[in-house]
Parts: C-alpha cells; structure tokens; sequence
RNA sequence: GCUCUGAUGGAGAAGCGGCUUAACUCAUUGCCCUCUCAAGGCAACAUUCAUGGGUUCGAAUCCCAUUCAGAGUACCA
C-alpha cells in the first residue's frame, strides 16, 4: 500500500455509543492499526431533529474507554482536515453542490413533500413498490423555476443518476458486489433546509479527509453505488468499501436501539462492571473469527490477527453468556489491586458493610474474585448473604430439627463464643473440632449452619460467610 | 414487489474439492473436586453442513434451481 490508510468510525450523535457502533468503530481501528494507519473520529450531524447535545463526546470517550483512541477527532483536530463536525462545513458540501449542478449532474426539484407522497402512492397503486423519484423537476424551465419560487417553494438538490450503468465494486468482505443505476432513483442531495444528505456528505468528507478504506455496517451496501456515482462525476478515486455483517438479536432481526431485551449501550456494561478489554475482546470475536483458536485477544494481539477478508458475511448474533463468559475471563486475570479498585465500589452499594474498613473490603472482595463474571454481580451475591430471604421448605425444617442439626449448632455457638479473632482459618478449626468431636462430617456438619445462615443450599465457602457477616450476625443468626 | 446479501449443532464459528469419523469457544448435560453453588479439571453433545438436482473416482466445499432469512428501497444516518 503506497498512500496511508485513512479509516474513519463515523457517528451521528443521536445518543450513546452502543454495541453495533462499537464494533465498527473497533475493526476500522484495528484495520488502521494494522496497516499503520490513522483512525479518524467524525461526527455526520445533518439530521438537526435527531441530534442531542453532548452525544458526540460522550461516544467519543466511550471509545477512548474501551481503548480504541482515535488519531484524529473532534477533541484532536488535525488543521489539515478539520471541521470534524458536518454542520460546520454546511458552505464546503454546498459548494460542491453546486459544482454539480453546473455540470448538469445534479438538478433543483421543487417538488414538495405532499407531491413526493403523490407519487409514491401512485407508483405503488402501479404495482411498484421501491419509490423512484420520477425526474419532474429535471427539465425545468426558468420561468417554471420562477414561478415554483414565487409560489413559495424551496428546492432541493438531486443527483442525476446515469442511467443504465453497472456500478461494481470489490468489497473487502463480500467480493465483487455490482448494482445497476437504472434501480435507484435521483435522490436529494442537499435538503431544502441547505442542508447535505448523509450519502453527499460522507463522500465528499471521505474524499477531503483522504479516506482508503470504509468498513462499515451492511446496511450501508446498497447506498455504495450512490456514493459511486458521486466520485465519478466529481472524478475522484473512491475508497475501498468492506461491509461487515450486522450483529442481530435472538429474534434474528437487526439489533436496534429500540431492542430493551439486550442492553444497547456502552455505558449500561460499564455500569454494570464489565471491563473495557472483555467487551473489546467480545466484540472482536463476534463476526471474526482468527485463523487460530485463541480466544483471549488483547488489543495488540487483536491488532496482529485482525484480516477483513476473514470477516464473516452472515448476521451474528449478540451472545450475552459470552460476553459474560469472557469478562469473567478478565476478572479472574486482574491482579488484585486492580481488582478492588475495581469492584470495592459495588461492594459499597451493599450498606451492610458501610463501616468495613478498607482491609476487610479487600479481603471481602477477594473471597469473589474467582467466580464474578461481572462487577454488579458481586452485589447479588453479597445480598444473598446478607439478607437471607426465602422461606425453608419442609424437608429443610425436618432436617433443621434434627437431633445432629442441634447439636451442631449449639456447638459451633459455644465454640464462635469462645474465639477472640474471627477470620476463615478460625472458623475452619471450629468445624475440624466440631468433626472430631462428634464423628459428624460433610453435609450433616455444614448444611445446618449454611441454612441457617443464608437459607440457602449454595454459596461461597462457609468459613467465608462466616468471616463477611461477623461473629455477632451469625451467632445472632444461629440462635434464633 | 424490486435491488443486494446471506444460509454449517442452542450461540459465535473453522473449513473453501480428498488430511473431516466437521476444529475451537460459549451454552447445555454428566463425572471429578467439594458442605453447597460457582470456579477449575475431564467427558458428552451436527451420521451431517437449508432443500432438490447436477459435475466428479470423491462435495459442507464447484454449478443450477428452489426455499428461507436479513438489509436497503426517505429532503434518516
């Protein structure tokens, strides 16, 4: 490759970074990475109704969260490029507009919205179903334009499609792909508002900011051959095009912000205390597969295996065990300073142990590390211990009340009594004893104090459970 | 409808003409460990690659048709 690769993730700030937007934004940075070069962060804000204030950055430091740092952006301009912002560059897009309409490539429709509606109706009572715009302002006179002005009237700009001609391209995912101009319609170009259409903007910001490669959302193919025609008629080279598969829903439907069965956005992950490089990692593997069978990826590693061609064509669907799965992978990697910086927070949300001091959050949370798949999980397990809730069933009364059962208690009572620090290993002892005074063991010796603790049959350790309650919850606990 | 794109186990998928009795990972199930759950270890899990035809000594892999699914079809991006 002799120019530098120019990628780009291209957001339009109508809310929070989420999945499908990160994982485009992460293979165009790992293609960047890859082939040493620049990834562009950019904002397309044309569509004025949908944008909200501040979403850009927030998707920009998202990204930066999980780690893909943008070379360019719109909180790291390069002069050379800048604006990085659409709507700052209204005039420019204009311009070029212009410049088309000069040429004849392009052409003012006066038609108005009701018109439009018209004529989609009456295609559609034809029989045909794709709307195509029917070129009735093609061939205005100047005294229609006049009089289309003095009535009102607003127009746009629509690009003239050549007709008849095979737009074909070589896709970095699919292979050839090629689309006939005779299917699509002339489609506006700059809105009545003055407005660039996203399919005008994204050329000629992609042309100005030197943009070779364009990995984007399937979604995307079938506007390629539009944005083909445009980089013919200005005759500038256009980029290589990859469209990678979209990721969809259990449903098998496209996973869209409106979805609330899978959670959408970065932030909900974050959270909920799943880690940058275990969403990362995730998201590399949905739709990718390595030519090997690693399946832990850092960025480095992700950057080394990563090859567009191995990208899959067909729609993966979001695998939130996986996920969850894979963060876990991360948790259990953490050394532990990192990992109670990590997850003392969650372990605060728990007020039972709001006078811990810092030492014994440590230990509390080292108890969990192992098996936590996600931080805010933590707070579920610690919850289960701490305010035990469910009602015994009546095989658990039975062999609650049982002569063993009592007699367990009433020693581990007198011997938690006894002890003067508390921690897992004294507790481990009680238990020792307790077995080898009584002959009592397995079940029979642990079931009674678990139960009656946490009424439950599961959990972590006893002697941790123990330990995180404190010697007066358990034995307030036992004796009631 | 039209255009485009896909189709390998519950999920992500490898494979791209013989090495495939279809890799690997998640999930699930069983066993081990163990007071229990989880974690961890070990196993099991597609007689078959959407269907039907063809090409070939040989097909998940090539060709044709059918079916199904998704995306797009906006003065949204």
């Amino acid at each position: 490759m002799s120019e530098k690769v120019r990628v780009r993730y291209a957001p339009s700030p109508t809310g929070y970074l989420h999945i499908g937007g990160a994982r485009s934004a992460l293979f165009n940075y790992l293609f960047a990475k890859k082939y040493n070069g620049d990834f562009v962060f950019r904002i397309e804000d044309t569509d004025l109704e949908r944008n909200i204030p501040g979403a850009d950055f927030s998707q920009l430091h998202d990204l930066i969260w999980l780690g893909i740092v943008p070379d360019e952006s719109i909180e790291k301009p390069n002069p050379k490029y800048a604006p990085y912002r659409q709507t700052e560059k209204l005039d420019l897009y204009r311009k070029y507009a212009q410049e088309l309409v000069e040429k004849g490539y392009a052409y003012e429709c006066y038609c108005t919205k009701e018109e439009l509606e018209q004529m989609k109706e009456d295609q559609l009572a034809n029989g045909i179903k794709s709307f195509k715009y029917d070129r009735h302002c093609l061939h205005l006179t100047p005294e229609q334009k006049e009089q289309y002005k003095k009535e009102g009237r607003v127009p746009s700009i629509r690009l003239k499609m050549e007709d008849n001609v095979e737009f074909k391209f070589h896709d970095l995912v699919r292979g050839d792909v090629s689309f006939n101009s005779d299917d699509i319609g002339d489609f506006v170009i700059v809105k009545s508002n003055g407005i660039p259409t996203y399919n005008f903007a994204v050329v000629i910001d992609d042309h100005l900011m030197e943009i070779t490669h364009v990995l984007r959302g399937e979604e995307h193919l079938s506007n390629t051959p539009k944005q083909l025609q445009i980089y013919k008629y200005f005759g500038w080279k256009a980029p290589e095009f990859g469209h990678m598969t979209i990721i969809i829903n259990p449903n098998g439907k496209k996973l869209s912000k409106r979805d609330h069965n899978i959670l959408q956005f970065m932030s909900e992950y974050r959270d909920l205390g799943y880690l940058p490089e275990a969403i990362v990692n995730f998201l590399f593997l949905l739709g990718f597969t390595p030519d090997d069978n690693k399946e832990l990826f850092t960025m480095d590693e992700a950057i080394k295996a990563f090859d567009p061609k191995r990208l899959s064509s067909s729609p993966s669907m979001f695998d939130q065990k996986k996920l969850e799965w894979t963060n876990g992978q991360y948790i259990k990697k953490m050394d532990n300073e990192s990992y109670f910086k990590f997850v003392i927070p969650f372990v605060k949300k728990v007020s039972y142990f709001k006078n811990y001091d810092e030492k014994a959050l440590d230990n509390l949370a080292l108890v969990f590390k192992e098996e936590l798949l996600y931080g805010a999980q933590i707070v579920e397990f610690l919850n289960d211990i701490v305010t035990p809730t469910k009602e015994f069933t009546d095989e658990q009364k039975v062999f609650l009340d049982s002569e063993n059962s009592k007699k367990v208690k009433n020693l581990f009572i007198d011997k938690l009594n006894a002890l003067d620090i508390l921690n897992a290993d004294n507790v481990k002892a009680i238990f020792k004893s307790i077995q080898q005074e009584t002959g009592i063991r397995g079940k029979d010796l642990y079931m009674p104090i678990r139960l009656t603790l946490t009424h439950v049959e599961h959990g972590v350790e006893m002697f941790n459970i123990i330990d995180i309650l404190g010697k007066k919850e358990v034995l307030n606990r036992l004796k009631n």
